[in-house]
DNA sequence: TTGCTCCTCACGTCACGTGAGGTGGC
DNA sequence: TTGCTCCTCACGTCACGTGAGGTGGC
């Protein structure tokens, strides 16, 4: 009755490696079940991964994205998981905004680098 | 005669932790002189770590920072660590550049999620 | 003797990558 | 039997942080 997932359907719909599935297993972000040894995953374990990698996409950390994904299936229906998640949301924005800084920093310090290097190198040629 | 420094003061002057100095030297970044135990910089010491520092300011690696420093004594006065630095410079450039990318799709991403996450919680208010 | 600074291991961090060595079912 | 996929360790990566435990000289 349910959809049933194998490792390597999902690597292949996601493009992750199995390594990585099992990685977040281990961190407790998916609970497959078993066959054997090998892992079945449900619908469940499907949407909370898109929920992980969606959240990796923007750069929270799995420890964070745990966090999440542990308020959803609590008795307030969700509102305590989109509480935290808007937290988490904007606190990342912050962080990006101060990377865009420092990579602008250092983006001029490289091309002045560049410069500097240049001027460096015709001088010794005209030495020359 | 030579100027010479201790592990603290450099710390100091940096704002890098002894730790940190430890680690350069252990790559081969700098190989500060003995006093007994203590390591006593020189001021050759000193500026090969102002480039470390600066190369990491940068984004590049310590594997990429030793390349370009093991240039430095060449025969050649300094052309291949010139060419060499260069080279490494606009990679990172283009890294950054790329990075700079991915940090906007990021923040598209999150800024979005806030305003789903937003319109999710006015709706439960008003269901209520 | 107490304090301060220095030192050397060596494990921990973060998100996996990468073998090594072994198993089940077509 | 060969191939394929799955599995479980467990060490490696990168740039240090963080104790633990010990030493020299004022």
């Amino acid at each position: 009755m349910q959809p049933i997932y194998t490792i390597r359907q999902l690597t292949k719909e996601f493009a992750v490696t199995a390594r990585t599935l099992r990685f977040y297993e281990d961190k407790g972000l998916v609970s497959p079940a078993r066959r054997g040894q090998t892992r079945i995953y449900s619908a469940r374990d499907r949407s909370r991964l898109i929920l992980v990698l969606r959240g990796r996409r923007v750069g929270l950390s799995l420890a964070e994205i745990g966090e999440i994904l542990d308020l959803y299936y609590m008795r307030d229906g969700g509102r305590a998981q989109l509480l935290l998640a808007r937290e988490k949301f904007q606190e990342r924005i912050a962080v990006l905004e101060r990377q865009k800084i420092e990579i602008e920093k250092a983006l001029a310090e490289l091309r002045n680098g560049i410069d500097t290097m240049h001027r460096a190198l015709v001088e010794r040629h005209a030495a020359e």
